[in-house]
RNA sequence: GCCGGGGUGGCGAAACUGGCAGACGCACAGGACUUAAAAUCCUGAGGGCCCACAAGGCCCGUGUGGGUUCGAUCCCCACCCCCGGCACCA
């Protein structure tokens, strides 16, 4: 018959559900594979941008079966968020019922493209069953210190009308809606990354299967740098400013100090000065410069003389204090040592103000032009003892030195900040804190989780918590003292579900723990681990906190929960990124109409490496569709007059038939490899396409002609070893793209069995148990080995000589070959380069005047 | 500015450890089959030049310029451009 995708794809699925052929246990006598590609937002459809994420994933999976791993393949939804709440505004649908029908749109979506889900452990973070352990880890981590309440700035999205964490903020506006962020102080809920910032920057160094792309975002975004804290004496005053610095070996050149307009100093240097009114009006006027703009520079820099003075602690001189707008209380110390003379900023500040710029650092090629600080290292001048140290060693000695004199210390700085997970919003995990006018913030016990929202909740849009408006839920007694109180109305932000969800998939159904720690040991850590590039530092860093957190509670062994990470590249259409406010989306489904799931998952893998972007052409689609038709035809037809089973015969095979097995094997060779480790999926289905060329040409030449067509009938092998090789062939083909092709290679290794008498009249579960073809070494090996020569780099010649030939005979060939002859004429040959018996250059030169040349060329082999 | 990744035919790409640049596919062109078309099968093709044609041959060619090497898409130096991250972070 024909190729009809859509039958056969409607037949296996259906088959692979009945069977539930991808649901696994832990089984020790087998090497494990987690699988796992991130879980999805079930937005209500998923694009070809989506699914070709989890078709890379569905690659490594199917593949890791074949190989003999127990493979667990699971996945599930990211169901709470925003756009359901936006939804139910608009729509006047409840979240949860706009969620779950999203979901079983979206699951059904992936079963008909064919991913081999382990469905048994799909789970939806919007169901108690899942949050309920957020709110389990929430109180621990209360209880640690780790999940604690403070009153701060934080950035708010007007439009969204809730709060974003640091990392939601994406130049400025809103990840999700673009919105600029502005900020507003509220009492917020935090979760203490920055106690693992150390840890979570030092492992970026052993994690060699990131990519380096993911490995610098997450570096720069932790942000660590060494320097040194500082005391600049106050004068008139017992205490000190102290500053953070990663230039102490410029402080000689410290010749003024710069206080954040927030700093708590500030505050005292008003009061205490002459006309506190002006201080403060001065001040106010950089407090209330936007901060986001203050933060990325876009505000003039502008300073206030405090009036006030303090001792350069090195050069013992007194140096005026300013309050500067573009010193930031969160970082260091709020207070900076200002060295105009070797930083760009002081540099700016000290012009404007007509402070002093002394020099303290000359690069090493001397003195350099006064127009701009020079700011790398160097060899410090006007410096006391420290004249003539090279910066770095200066660093380390000054630093020794302010921790001998009592007035300092070596301190390491982050960027990072602490997550802020209070979201003002509805569908989201309560937060499980119980507010008692007695007690204080109380975590809710574990015999009371989970704390289930409300399914009654007034949707206003408004910036306050929705769960703020419902009595029933607001309204509680406190778990410690029983008096009334009050629930915490703050949802987690969404990426607290996202960040340990992978572990929850080694035991989705526990209700007695969020996961068996013996199964996690068993799965865990997660082998291959695909998503966007998007996910780089939200959700990637978010994941490796927790991760440490569970361990820190005995939960998890492992440090790392992602070995293997792949970011897969988008799909793009008409040079944009797929969306539906664009317009641009391809539905996977109308693809599948047209040209069968596999066509398009081979099209989507084929089209590029996974890492990299792609954009979509129906035209690619449909020339993939033709080459599935072309291993249909090829192997159904020829199915009827194949020997069976295969048995490689011992002797007697024509050059040509050994031919098609060398091909054979070296094609599982390098498929095997290319799909792992080297991951170059693409590469993997050209092998396939030229081993399919190559059995087309070999058929040609035969007279068999695999036509397809019904009303002829299936061509005659006279020849028992053609048989025989073809069938090998076809057996390897079928296993080698199932993978990628599952549902044709199903019914295609059906077919071929079926005929091959007793015991195999229906195989199950067909392909998984057949097992990944092994390369037969034997057939595999080079007959005749085709080197190319050159001369002198050029391109010559090639030349055909038996796989045993040695050098010698490899030398003397290209030396003889008659497309050589000519170049070597009139020229001396110096040297002949045989590199590892796959090319030969014969290195020359013309030849000196007359002179008889006597003897032989040199030779040098390598 | 700092950090990371890239730049290869008309297009998507390949080249694994420094060894035949352009595999595989798309689009295109030609042929076979067909009354015809579609489908299918086969063939061709980096650019330029020599040659009546063909066979064959020569030169150029992986962003630019240099270097190392018998040999460089690959390594080194400088530069240009594109993409991504961080950025008044002291």
């Amino acid at each position: 018959m024909d190729y009809r995708p859509q039958e056969i794809e409607r037949k296996w699925q259906a088959r692979w559900a009945d069977a539930r052929a991808f649901e696994v246990s832990e089984d020790a006598s087998r090497p494990k594979f987690y699988c796992l590609e991130m879980f999805a937002y079930p937005s209500g459809h998923a694009h070809v941008g989506h699914v070709r994420n989890y078709i890379i994933g569905d690659i490594m999976a199917r593949t890791m079966r074949m190989r003999g791993y127990n493979v667990l393949h699971p996945f599930g939804w990211d169901a709470f968020g925003l756009p359901a709440e936006n939804a139910a505004l608009k729509a006047n649908i409840h979240p949860e019922t706009w969620t779950l029908d999203n979901i079983a749109h979206m699951k059904g979506q992936l079963q008909r493209l064919g991913i081999s889900y382990a469905w048994e452990r799909e789970i939806a973070t919007c169901l108690p069953e899942y949050y309920r352990w957020n709110q389990w880890l929430f109180t621990r981590m209360f209880r640690r210190g780790l999940a604690y309440r403070r009153r701060s700035n934080v950035n708010w999205c007007e439009s969204c009308q809730t709060v974003l964490a640091n990392e939601q903020v994406v130049d400025g506006g809103c990840w999700r809606c673009g919105t600029i962020v502005t900020t507003r102080e509220l009492e917020q809920w935090f979760l203490r990354i920055t106690a693992y910032a150390d840890e979570l920057v030092e492992a970026l160094g052993r994690m060699d299967t990131w990519p380096e792309k993911v490995l610098t975002m997450q570096r720069n975004w932790i942000g660590r740098s060494e320097g040194a804290h500082v005391q600049f004496p106050i004068v008139g005053a017992t205490d000190a400013i102290e500053v953070f610095t990663t230039r102490i070996d410029t402080i000689y050149g410290a010749s003024f100090v710069m206080l954040a307009p927030e700093h708590p100093l500030v505050e005292r240097f008003a009061s205490e000065s002459p006309d506190p009114a002006a201080f403060r009006a001065a001040i106010q006027k950089f407090r209330s410069q936007d901060r986001t703009a203050r933060v990325t520079g876009e505000v003039e820099k502008e300073g206030f003389d405090t009036g006030r003075v303090a001792m350069n602690p090195f050069t013992n001189t007194a140096v005026p204090i300013w309050v500067a707008n573009f010193v930031l209380l969160e970082y260091g110390t709020g207070a900076v040592m200002a060295v105009p003379g070797h930083d760009q900023r002081d540099f700016e500040f000290a012009t404007k103000y007509g402070l002093p710029t002394p020099i303290v650092i000359e690069p090493d090629s001397g003195p350099a032009p006064a127009a701009a600080p020079f700011d790398g290292d160097g060899i410090l001048v006007n410096s006391g003892p420290y004249t003539g140290m090279f910066s770095p060693d200066a660093n380390r000695r000054m630093t020794e030195d302010v921790e001998n004199r009592g007035i300092g210390r070596g301190s390491v700085q982050y960027r990072l900040k602490d997550w802020g997970i209070s979201r003002q919003r509805y569908w989201g995990t309560p937060i499980p804190i119980v507010h008692c006018e007695t007690c204080g913030l109380v975590p809710v016990p574990d015999d009371q989780l989970p704390v289930v929202l409300p399914k009654v909740v007034e949707f206003t849009g408004r910036g306050d918590s929705p769960l703020a408006h419902v009595p029933e839920f607001v309204n509680t007694v406190c778990p410690t003292c029983g008096k009334p109180a009050r629930r915490e109305t703050d949802t987690m932000d969404t990426f607290v579900d996202s960040s340990w969800y992978f572990y929850r998939f080694c035991d989705a159904k526990n209700d007695t723990m969020p996961f068996d720690p013996a199964k996690v040991a068993y799965w865990g850590p997660v082998d291959f681990y695909s998503g966007g590039i998007e996910h780089a530092i939200l959700h990637l860093i978010y994941s490796r906190f927790f991760s440490r957190v569970f361990r820190d509670l005995g939960l998890v062994t492992i440090d790392e929960p992602f070995m293997r990470l792949l970011t897969q590249g988008m799909v793009l259409k008409d040079g944009a990124v797929m969306s539906k406010s664009k317009g641009n989306v391809v539905d996977p489904d109308d693809m599948t109409a047209k040209f069968g799931a596999d066509a398009l998952r081979m099209y989507v893998i084929f089209v590029a490496p996974p890492e990299k972007e792609v954009e979509w052409t129906d035209t690619g689609l449909e020339g993939m569709f033709r080459f599935l038709g072309r291993v249909w035809r090829l192997v159904d037809h020829l199915i009827p007059s194949l020997p069976t089973p295969f048995t490689a015969p011992e002797s007697g095979l024509e050059d040509a038939e050994r031919a098609v097995r060398r091909k054979t094997h070296t094609t599982i060779r390098r498929v095997t490899h290319d799909i792992d480790p080297r991951m170059h999926l693409n590469t993997a289905i050209a092998a396939l396409m030229e081993l399919v060329n190559e059995l087309y040409a070999f058929c040609d030449k035969r007279g068999i002609r695999p036509t397809g067509r019904e009303d002829q009938p299936p061509p005659t092998i006279d020849r028992a070893g053609t048989g025989a090789v073809l069938r090998e062939a076809a057996e390897a083909l079928v296993l080698m793209i199932s993978p990628f092709a599952p549902h044709l290679a199903e019914e295609l290794w059906e077919r071929l069995r079926r005929d091959m008498g007793s015991g195999h009249a229906h195989v199950e579960p067909g392909i998984a148990a057949a097992g990944w073809p092994a390369v037969d070494e034997e057939a595999a090996r080079a007959e005749e080995i085709e080197v190319p020569v050159q001369v002198n780099g050029k391109l010559r010649a090639r030349i055909t000589l038996d796989a045993e030939a040695s050098e010698a005979d490899i030398e003397a060939s290209a030396l003889a070959a008659p497309q050589v002859k000519p170049h070597l004429d009139g020229h001396d040959v110096v040297k002949v380069v045989i590199a590892n018996r796959r090319l030969v250059n014969i290195v020359v030169r013309p030849q000196e005047r007359p002179r008889a040349s006597g003897g032989g060329a040199p030779r040098a082999t390598e």
